[in-house]
DNA sequence: CAGCGATAGGTGCATATACTCCTAATATGA
DNA sequence: TCATATTAGGAGTATATGCACCTATCGCTG
């Protein structure tokens, strides 16, 4: 089953996981959290739902993903406009964590980068982003 | 952080395994068992540390993702000859639940490797592979 | 052969992941 | 406008993931 592409994929979150959660442990940050951080300080505050659609993540995987970054009050979650919905921001604190990390994560991505020269990464960003959309067909 | 090569691959993880599991849905399989039993299938009984070693799985979670593989008697786990390990087999009825879930394997796998042509979806494999040897080099 | 470092594995803990089923609020349409 | 479908979210359950720390066994060496 080593041409599973599945698997294959799998895999290879394991290992750049284990990498950059090693890298980034000065931060205190998982790059989960981080990915989650990143993406609330460039979209802004937004809701669950919109946070999953953004990170391919289950709706309800987002729910307990936002919970330790609650309790460490790196975010707040409040109601929104619509009541259904629950609104996510960055505290300063928030922001803080990410800007600390961030150095972290460059580490982590230049290695890599580097180490799979920037013409192959580039590739490979293309053929996951593939890969996404043509898994989330139908 | 959208050129962040961890969360890409994570991100493309999360969507393939949903393709793949809802694909594997009627075998009682997940994506994760499948490999699993697959690999049994192919190396032969070994130890917790090897499976984890071929898998890039940490060992202890190995250890828990037997378990239900165990409940439902795909697989057995013995004391080794070396008394400090402990030896991972397939059962016939792992055997039959692997074969059972095969031809769903491959509709899942052909239609990523469908519509991402042959050539792409090798190169893809390539710098999967890549990315892990460097992630665990030192 | 006694002791000690290395190896195999397990447990506790915390996070990550998603499905099913549930409630509440909104939008829609007869 | 009221009934209904849709949408946002949470809770229960089960699996997946790995780190820190623990025990037991093995192999090696003085």
């Amino acid at each position: 089953m080593a041409e599973c592409v599945c698997s294959s994929i799998r895999k290879a979150a394991r290992a750049v996981t284990e990498l950059y959660d090693g890298i980034l442990k000065p931060s205190g940050l998982r790059v989960t959290q981080f990915a989650l951080l990143a993406v609330l300080a460039s979209a802004g505050s937004t809701t669950i739902t919109r946070l999953g659609q953004i990170l391919v993540i289950d709706r309800t995987t987002m729910t307990r993903n936002l919970k330790p970054l609650v309790n460490q009050g790196l975010i707040t979650i409040e109601a929104g406009q619509d009541q259904r919905t629950r609104v996510v921001t960055l505290t300063p604190s928030g922001r803080e964590a990410l800007a600390k990390a961030l150095p972290l994560w460059e580490k982590a991505q230049t290695r890599v980068v580097e180490g799979l020269g920037r013409q192959r990464w580039r590739t490979l960003l293309a053929d996951l982003s593939a890969v996404i959309a043509l898994a989330r067909l139908e």
